[in-house]
DNA sequence: GGCTTCACG
DNA sequence: ACGTACGTGAAGCCC
């Protein structure tokens, strides 16, 4: 006797009708175009499709059905069956080839029959099982075969595109529609099908033909009684259409019982061939599949097997280095070095190998060669120059064992980033890959990832990674260099980046100073008022629950306690800030959540958080990471330090705890005033905008009187607020509904207002036309320093996916060129503190501040350096302000 | 690992 | 008709 656990399960595809899907779920077709130039699109989401399925079903026994062509037994009784289709896209044909390659290295059958139509290959084998011993999933993108839904035989819909799959079963289609499986090709019968170009009966759509079906149960039926029915228009064409009607449910049929050669003992789901299946990415350029495929499959080996032999020489100890290992004279372009760590934070990870060449060969070996004299003869001599990848992380690890090096003349990582403003791996595979190296395999399939991640077993394979790492670093900076020059980004890089990756370098290995003690006290307080709120919840809830959890939080607040629905998630109740705050007046519940949240926010990511990252030198070791943003920011990690509390008191709170690293010393911070909108009023030349900077005004106060067309002590403090929203609206590409949620107004009246403010500033409305349309047709947009953004996305069909390009082409020149003014102020300030003789330094940048430690006795000095040095850092049409603060601790900074 | 929420500019 | 403000990182929940 079987149980219901050991039963087997054999999963059926439509494969004409999911590849068919598979081509249009994804719209922006010419993003995905493999090097031969074939279009993949089709390929990619059906592939997305099958991984997920067999991953999620895990069948004993699969099969693909395909279509067979154009000429079927149905053709031969109706002529017109499917006629009238529109020809198939030439994008579309050139893949369709390759659906069964894939399917082949899936491990998945595939199978098609002269005459017959996939549905009824389908049809036959599922019906063929004996249902005792095997569950049956079909899998379609077509309705008919819901007719197929029997109770070991479940039958999956795709819904949009084809990732989302709707169920059938016979009591769902029962629960839905009142009828049976069977009773499915009657309705079809009564209603026809457009798509498929057979008629039915005239004026009856889905509602009617089920009403029908409720009453006669068959098509058959309905005709026996039909002289009882009454006198209708219906009736009229029920007797008209009778031909159609039978006709139409005999197309409607599945045939189970076709001449299918295949049995069920021919199809076992055979599971991946990796090596098929790897050479199945290669040929479409699916690189992230690739690398994923390597990560969980261990077999890193299959990649490199035509690759050509990187020669290298392997030194395990300081013993064996010999002088000729390092180059003495000069070169140009530089040498290569690398040194290989395994984890993303290289501030709480050693060095497990270095490799480098000397110009004619390659060295590998492991981290204790750093200490030798003639290595760090190397590293450090500013004359002899390097090429890297990931300049900051390498000077920072060196900095670790104690390493001094100089002598940077490029940096593949930096370089990469400047040209492709997307994938921002740290992967150098991948960089390469961008640029067509393929003999690099990836970090994750060399090493691993997540628990397992480490040096591999075998040696040699971790040798030889690093030995073509050199390699591959040469060769991309011969990529990079001329592009870098063709696109006129040469300030851009060597003026800008490459030496803020130094003194991004500087800061991160100074790190900032955290009074954990502060912090430890904090935690106790906040703990303390924490375990009250929860009581009280409770108390109000009426019973225990975890307030951390929105889903349960929305079934106390939306079921048991019946309080209005504001806003739906994908997966359930909004109970997001904004919605609770809608809520404030109904329960009392609600003013007590909100201060949990904010409190055990600040508890969770920050008093406690931080203290988890305080270095034994008391100092907390940031990550400016350099090359991952789209606009050009820098972003801060492990942890994030640029988004340490300030707007609420109790958050700002957290401040007290980042202190100078001596005594006698101070935090000391400087802010750009309104540095965006000074940006755009540059960039956009527009009269009105400059005008108002340029006489010192309120930019806020100034809009709200052109807006409101009233005089300056006119504007009350609601204009300002509005005009404030409106200012930043515009300057993240202004939408009436982004607005219209931020300011919680109407779409018309903040479409009014938008309106009106663009009048008033011409020259902004013109530049938010001109910037979209110039990137329409560039295919980037780019910031006063020459930083590009590619935007394919703004020719995508998906209005969304459009918009939001559209977007992103009005923020991006903003965002991106103060991103560029205060990375040229930072370049420049290192280098006047060091002119200066000051010993302030720099610790943190958040976008348009930049904060220092500095002895008392240097504030005066250095207050006029940093306003000087941030205020013409970029010369534009009107003035570049800044304020600035010191005190005791970063709160007080204010 | 995806989703939701919330901290910052 | 479409259904979102721009750029980030981290924590907790829950599958």
């Amino acid at each position: 006797m079987s149980t219901k656990t050991d039963k087997k399960k054999l999963v059926l595809f439509d494969g004409s009708s999911l590849a068919f899907r598979s081509f249009y779920a994804i719209h922006n077709i010419d993003s995905f175009v493999n090097k031969n130039g074939m279009h993949t699109n089709a390929l990619f989401a059906f592939h997305g499709m099958m991984s997920k399925i067999l991953e999620k079903e895990q069948p004993t026994h699969a099969l693909v059905a395909w279509d067979a062509g154009k000429t079927t037994f149905r053709t031969e009784f109706f002529g017109e069956y499917k006629g009238g289709r529109q020809s198939t896209p030439s994008e579309f044909r050139e893949q369709m080839p390759f659906f069964n390659v894939l399917l082949d290295a899936f491990g998945v059958s595939h199978y098609e029959l002269t005459n017959y139509e996939a549905d009824d290959i389908i049809g036959t084998l599922a019906m063929s099982v004996d249902p005792e011993e095997y569950d049956v999933v079909i899998i379609s993108g077509d309705k008919d075969l819901t007719q197929l839904a029997r109770d070991n035989v479940r039958v999956d819909i795709t819904k949009k595109g084809v990732s989302e799959l709707q169920s059938y079963t016979p009591a769902s289609i029962q629960e839905d529609m009142g009828i049976t499986p069977d009773q499915i090709i009657d309705m079809k019968g009564l209603m026809g099908d457009s798509s498929d170009n057979y008629p039915g009966v005239t004026g009856i759509g889905e509602k009617t033909a089920l009403k029908l079906l409720h009453e006669y149960g068959s098509v058959e039926n309905l005709y026996d009684q039909i002289d009882d029915m009454k006198k209708s228009k219906r009736k009229e064409n029920l007797i008209n259409d009778k031909e159609n009607a039978i006709l139409s449910k005999k197309l409607a049929r599945i045939e189970t019982d076709a001449p299918v050669e295949k049995t069920i003992a021919d199809i076992p789901y055979k599971g991946k061939n990796v090596e098929a299946l790897m050479n199945f990415y290669k040929d479409m350029n699916f690189n992230t599949f690739m690398s994923n495929l390597l990560a969980d499959s261990d077999q890193a080996d299959l990649l490199t097997q035509d690759w050509a032999d990187v020669n290298y020489t392997y030194v395990a100890s300081v013993d064996e280095l010999k002088a000729d290992y390092f180059p003495t004279a000069s070169k140009a372009d530089g040498y290569a070095f690398y040194a290989e760590n395994l984890s993303k934070n290289y501030h709480d990870s050693d060095i497990v190998q270095v490799a480098w060449t000397n110009g004619e060969d390659i060295f590998v070996g492991p981290a204790d060669l750093l200490q030798a004299d003639s290595f760090k003869d190397f590293l450090g001599n500013a004359a002899i120059a390097k090429v890297v990848f990931d300049a900051k992380r390498t000077m920072v690890m060196l900095d670790y064992v104690d390493v001094a090096f100089a002598g940077v003349v490029d940096d593949v990582l930096i370089g990469s980033y400047l040209l492709t403003a997307r994938d921002n791996s740290n992967d150098l595979a991948e960089v390469a890959r961008e640029f067509d190296i393929e003999d690099l395999s990836y970090d994750e399939s060399v090493y691993g990832k997540g628990a397992k991640r480490g040096v591999p077993e075998d040696a040699a394979v971790m040798h030889d990674h690093l030995a073509r790492k050199i390699h591959v670093m040469a060769r991309l900076q011969a990529a990079i260099r001329p592009q870098l020059e063709a696109n006129q980004m040469d300030d851009l890089y060597q003026e800008m980046e490459l030496p803020l990756a130094l003194v991004l370098a500087k800061l991160e290995i100074l790190g900032i100073t955290v009074d954990k003690s502060q912090l430890e006290a904090m935690q106790v307080e906040f703990q303390g008022i924490l375990d009250g709120l929860e009581q009280d919840i409770y108390k109000e809830a009426g019973h225990e629950f975890n307030v951390n959890s929105p889903k349960q939080l929305g079934v106390i607040l939306f079921e048991e306690m019946g309080l209005p629905v504001i806003k739906k998630t994908k997966t359930g109740y909004s109970t997001a800030q904004d919605v609770l705050e809608k809520l404030a007046g109904e329960a009392p519940i609600i003013d007590l959540i909100l201060n949990y949240r904010q409190l055990s926010k600040l508890q969770s990511t920050y008093v406690e958080g931080l203290q988890d990252y305080i270095h034994e030198d008391g100092k907390i070791h940031s990550r400016f990471q350099q090359t991952l943003t789209s606009t050009g920011r820098l972003s801060s990690a492990d942890p994030n330090l640029q988004n340490i509390p300030i707007r609420s008191e109790e958050g700002r709170a957290i401040r007290k705890a980042f202190v100078p690293s001596q005594d006698d010393w101070v935090i000391f911070s400087s802010d750009y005033s309104q540095i965006e909108l000074r940006v755009l009023a540059h960039i956009s030349g527009d009269e009105h905008m400059q005008a108002a900077f340029n006489n010192h005004e309120d930019i806020h106060t100034s809009t709200a009187m052109k807006v409101y067309g009233v005089t300056e002590d006119q504007v009350t403090p609601n204009m300002r607020r509005n005009a404030k929203a409106v200012n930043f609206g515009i300057v993240y590409g202004i939408s009436d509904y982004g607005l219209s949620q931020n300011l919680n107004i109407s779409r018309p009246e903040a479409k009014k207002f938008i309106d009106t403010y663009l009048e008033n500033y011409p020259g902004v409305q013109a530049y938010m036309k001109d910037v979209v349309e110039q990137a329409k047709e560039d295919g980037y947009v780019e910031t006063l320093f020459k930083r590009r953004r590619y935007l394919p996305d703004l020719h995508a069909k998906n209005f969304n996916v459009r918009s939001f390009a559209e977007r992103n082409a009005m923020n991006t020149p903003i965002q991106g060129t103060a991103a560029d003014i205060i990375k040229i102020a930072m370049v420049r300030m290192d280098q006047a503190l060091k002119d200066a003789g000051l010993q302030a330094n720099l610790l943190l940048q958040i976008h348009d501040e930049l904060v220092f430690e500095a002895p008392k006795s240097e504030i005066d000095d250095l207050e006029k350096l940093v306003t000087q040095i941030m205020g013409e850092a970029a010369q534009l049409d009107v003035p570049l302000e800044v304020e600035s603060n010191y005190g005791a601790t970063w709160y007080e900074a204010k």
